[in-house]
DNA sequence: TAGTTTCTACCACAGATGTAGTAGAGAAAA
DNA sequence: TTTTCTCTACTACATCTGTGGTAGAAACTA
């Protein structure tokens, strides 16, 4: 099983980890858009949090503030997303795909990148 | 936007309420695998909870035990959660589709049937 | 009718999450 | 060095969820 699952607050600081990289509590904060950004002690309580769930770790300290940075990638934490919401269709991917079509953001694009990668992972396993 | 958010036991009720119709809190209860089966109460007050954000209501009383039957379909409930899912993913579809695949859930089947069902639709589109 | 069983209505409580205040240490500026 | 600013480390607290206990009403059963 692949890491702990994030919440939506959680999300949204790993996403400025994972795209700038280590970081301040401050500058995470300050990446939040300023309508409705949290307070620094919000975040700053968050990421304690994490820390202690091993979703991030400090890594050196600068003036007076820690530098922070992901202990779980990107992947691993989307994947643990997909798969929790396939568990709760029962592991079928089908009604998911339906959904996902009716939403109008899957594009024929999108499906056909998707039998593409599939084509190549299958020829891949023959090899095995 | 569809129905609110249902959690993993609203879900767990739901599904019994969508596949067996109206039910007792005591027939939810039982369709529980006896392993790990909540308490007669903890259903109850799960139910009395989503009967207050109306996500399902008691239709009638039989003996001295209400009935009670879904007021959001599956498909609302389904469709809530993969665009909540979506939104995590800044409503891109193609990332999620790499995870189903990664996941080794999707099959060359799902995708030919998603091109299908979104052919068809585009060529309805094309009608309007 | 009296006893037994079964629900209902409430209540309590712990853990997770989002939210933020406060005191004091430490760095930076004057 | 004294003042000012900025972080850290705690603490507090409300809400949501999952979990289940208890008391008393209601419906069966003997």
């Amino acid at each position: 099983m692949p890491g702990p699952k994030l919440t939506k607050l959680e999300l949204r600081i790993m996403e400025t980890l994972w795209t700038r990289g280590e970081s301040s509590i401050r500058e995470i904060q300050e990446a939040f858009p300023e309508k409705g950004r949290p307070a620094y002690t919000t975040i700053q309580t968050t990421m304690y949090r994490m820390e202690e769930k091993k979703i991030l770790r400090r890594v050196r300290k600068v003036g007076n503030f820690h530098v922070f940075e992901a202990s779980i990638s990107r992947n691993a934490a989307q994947r643990r997303l997909v798969d929790d919401l396939l568990a709760l269709f029962g592991g079928r991917t089908q009604p998911v795909m339906v959904h996902l079509i009716e939403s109008g953001k899957l594009t024929l694009e999108d499906v056909k990148e998707a039998e593409k990668t599939l084509r190549s992972l299958s020829a891949k396993e023959k090899k095995l």
